[in-house]
DNA sequence: GCCAGATACCTTGCATAACAATATATGTTG
DNA sequence: CAACATATATTGTTATGCAAGGTATCTGGC
């Protein structure tokens, strides 16, 4: 809405980064309770993790595309006499599996994250291969 | 070590795409134990993860170079008599101060991804935008 | 009727980063 | 001296988030 209030467009946050590989599964995730079109995810992902989340349209609907792609997704248009028509997502067979498969590999990933970073590095010491013996 | 017991390597996994934006998280957690040269980074990553976080170097030097670059580590090298020469990295004040950011937004967003994935999605309905009233 | 703004979809181009592949040089071992 | 491990570095490929732009429909104010 505002055009960026401040200074903060320069917070080159690895935050964009940390999203790759986790839009698609935040997006089977959120189908996993029912059908939905495209821009009312939008809007519910930052919704459900009160801001914490965000993502646009224009990164949405390529992720969308790609899903329905691979058989994740099946799609249904919705075209009203009166009202803006819409697109329907509904997670399919094989996107219930991909959902399960994400889900593991990211906890798999969040945990090894978190044990690495919960691990007390100053009191540990690197591998130190030794070329020579220096004793 | 073993080159890839079975067919595993066409798991196009999406671990490829977690990793975005967390190397350099890593490596400057690793740094904070004390100084270290980039092969060593390497072998520990995969070490202290179990093999569950695994870097080649391909990655690492860049990320390295990234850091340096941007002021966050100070390179010394390390030419002996005998022996292959080593670069060794160690954290700056400022890489201090950019890991505990690193640090920080990365649980913020572990954290959003964790309760949105626990969500109970089943109940809960969509935004539900109505165009018109279809009572 | 007309204009502004919200809703809803879609596409193009850019920047970034992980990685395979490749290259170089040194040290060690048989 | 050949093979392998150690150690650093670069190039090209690829994937993807996102800004920026576009189209179309509906609603409300004047």
């Amino acid at each position: 809405m505002a055009p960026d209030p401040a200074g903060r467009e320069d917070r080159r946050g690895i935050e964009r980064e940390l999203k790759r590989g986790s839009l698609e599964l935040i997006v089977l995730h959120l189908l996993s309770g029912g059908e939905a079109y495209g821009y009312d995810i939008v809007t519910t992902v930052s919704d459900r993790t009160h801001g914490a989340l965000q993502i646009t349209d224009g990164t949405l609907y390529p992720v969308l595309y790609r899903l329905e792609r691979a058989g994740f997704v099946d799609v249904r248009w919705d075209t009203p006499t009166r009202g803006v028509p819409r697109k329907y997502y509904r997670l399919t067979k094989a996107g219930r599996g991909e959902l399960s498969t994400m889900k593991e590999e990211w906890t798999a990933f969040a945990t090894a994250m978190a044990s690495l970073l919960d691990d007390d590095v100053e009191g540990k010491k690197w591998l130190l291969r030794r070329t020579s013996s220096r004793s």
